[in-house]
DNA sequence: CTTATGGTATATAGTAACTATATAGTCAAG
DNA sequence: CTTGACTATATAGTTACTATATACCATAAG
C-alpha cells in the first residue's frame, strides 16, 4: 500500500504536527472521524500530509461549535458542494464569535481601566465634580415595579446587550430621579443602565449632559446606602448647591472583587446645579 | 434575610438571565463557584443582580480557557488586586484567541473562493495563463530528503504558520524545480509552500515573479500524476514554449472533500517561457 | 546476542463540565 | 382542593478527551 515519493506519518508524528495528543487520534480513528490511510501488518498506523489539512478542518468546524457526531456526519457523506454549503453557514457562526470575542476584549479592557481608577479614590472624600456628556444604554423604566416585572425588564436589558455587543464591560448602574430622592426613595430606580464609551449609530441610547455632580462612595451592603445619602443631601447643604434631575448608582467593588459585603464599595452621583 | 427593595431571583430565572440551564447552578453551588446569596428555609435558592455580574466573569475566564477549580481558586481568594492582575493576563490571552479567530475567518473565506473557483473549472483543459506576481510562505529545502527530516521541516513549517498566523486557508502546495522535472522526478519537490494573500511586512517571503504558466489537471490518485505530467509536457512542445524555473502542485479536491482517492484533483503549474 | 530505550498497540478507567431523569416537595390560580 | 408550574435532591448518562496498565515492536549500544 506504501508508495514511494510519498511520506508516511507515524500516529505520534501525526499527533506532533495535529499539536494534540496521540491518544486523540487513537479515539478520532475509533469513532471513524478520522482513520489513517492505512495500517501495516502489525497493526501501526501511517496518516498522509492530506489528512493534516483533514484535521485542521475538523478542528475548525469543532471550534466553532460542532460536534464530533455531526462532524462525522459530514465526513461520510463528504463532496465540495457539501463542504461548501457548510463553509457558508460556518461563515456566519465565526463572524459572530470574532464580535463576541472582540466585545470580550473591550470588556476586559474596560475592567483593567476601572481598577486601576478605583485603586486611587478615597473612598471617604465627597467631591463636586463636572462630568462631561455620557452616553447610557438604558433598560425600560422599573419605578415601583413588582419583582415579576423586574425580571423581565432586566432579561430584556441583558439580552439586547448581549445580542447588540453591547456589553462594555462596564457595571451595570442604576438611575433615580429627583423626585424619588426628594421623597427619601432613595433606591426606588427609575433605570438601570451600562456607559457606552463609543456607542454605535442608530440606537436609541440616553444621553447625560454635562454637568455638575456630587460623589460620595458608599461602603458596606446596598442596603444599607441610606447612611451616605444623607451624608450627601448634607454636604449639597453645606456648598448650597440644588439637587439636579437625577442620581446614579455605580458598584466599584462588588462580589466580584470582594466576598465580604461590608467592602462593597458604591459610588453615588448626584446631579447637582450650582 | 430578604431586604426590602433588594429584588432576588430563583434558580430558574436567574439561569435564563445567565442563559445557561438550571442545573448548571445547581452545579456552581455545588463546587462552591457560585451559591445564591441566600436559602429560604425550604431551601430555595435566591441570587442577587450582583451576582449575574459575577457570572459574566466567570463565563469570561472559562471561555478564555480557565477550568472550573482555577476560577474558584480566585473566587475563595478574590480581592481587587488579583482581580486586577488575573485581568492583565487575560488580556493576552483574548488577544491570541482573536489573533486565531480572525485567521479562521480568513481561511473560511478563503475555502469558499477556492470551492466556487473550483466548480467552474473543467479539469481536462489545458490552459496557457499569465499569472500575477504571488507571495508564498516557504518550507526550508526537502529535494532529496528521508522521511525523519521531512517531518522535521514539515512540523517547522506547520509551526511557523500556526504561531504567526499565515495559515490562509489556502491549500499547502509543492514547489518542484526545473532540472528534476528535466530528470522526469516530477515529484522530488524542492519546498512546501503556502500562498499568501496578504503578506505581512518583514518576513522572508518567496516571490514568484509574474509569467506564463502551462496549467492542467491531474484527477486521481497522487502516485500516478506522471501521466498527466507527460500530457503537459508533450503540450509544452505543440505550443513550443520553453520550461521555465518552476512548476507548482496543489490540491483542489483531496480527502478534505472527496471520499475517493482517484476523485483527487490536483493542479499543476508548469511555469514556461514563451 | 542480549538488553535498554523509546516507540507502537489495545483495553479500560478516570476526568471536566455539563445534561437528563426520576422522585418528591412547594406554591398560586382557579 | 386540585392542577400546573415551579422548586429541590440524588443519581445516572454524555461528550471529548486523558491517563494508565499491559504488551508488542524496532533500533542501537555493549
Amino acid at each position: 500500500m506504501k508508495e514511494k515519493n510519498i511520506k508516511y506519518f507515524t500516529t505520534g508524528e501525526f499527533a506532533k504536527l495535529c499539536k494534540v495528543n496521540k491518544q486523540t487520534l487513537f479515539y478520532y480513528d475509533q469513532i471513524g472521524l478520522l482513520s489513517p490511510v492505512f495500517k501495516n501488518e502489525k497493526g501501526y498506523r501511517y496518516y498522509s500530509i492530506q489528512q493534516l489539512e483533514f484535521f485542521t478542518v475538523i478542528d475548525l468546524l469543532k471550534d466553532l461549535g460542532m460536534s464530533l457526531r455531526d462532524i462525522r456526519y459530514y465526513v461520510v457523506n463528504k463532496s465540495p458542494e457539501k463542504f461548501l454549503s457548510m463553509m457558508y453557514q460556518q461563515r456566519e457562526e465565526i463572524a459572530k464569535q470574532r464580535k463576541e470575542i472582540e466585545m470580550k476584549e473591550r470588556m476586559i479592557d474596560t475592567k483593567i481601566e476601572l481598577m486601576q481608577k478605583a485603586s486611587d479614590l478615597n473612598f471617604s472624600n465627597i467631591t463636586l465634580e463636572k462630568l462631561p456628556e455620557q452616553t447610557f444604554y438604558l433598560s425600560e423604566n422599573i419605578e415601583n415595579i413588582t419583582d415579576d416585572t423586574f425580571f423581565e425588564v432586566l432579561a430584556g436589558f441583558i439580552d439586547e446587550l448581549y445580542e447588540s455587543y453591547l456589553d462594555t464591560g462596564n457595571p451595570i448602574g442604576s438611575i433615580t430621579k429627583r423626585e424619588q430622592i426628594l421623597k427619601g426613595e432613595f433606591t426606588n430606580y427609575s433605570h438601570l443602565y451600562m456607559l457606552q464609551r463609543n456607542p454605535k449609530k442608530g440606537r436609541p441610547y440616553f444621553k447625560m449632559g454635562e454637568g455638575y455632580f456630587l460623589i460620595g462612595y458608599h461602603v458596606g451592603a446596598e442596603n444599607t446606602s441610606h447612611s451616605t445619602y444623607e451624608r450627601l443631601l448634607s454636604e449639597m447643604e453645606r456648598l448650597n448647591v440644588r439637587l439636579g434631575d437625577y442620581v446614579l448608582e455605580e458598584f466599584i467593588y462588588d462580589n466580584v472583587v470582594q466576598n465580604s459585603e461590608d467592602q462593597y464599595v458604591i459610588k453615588i452621583m448626584i446631579q447637582v446645579h450650582l
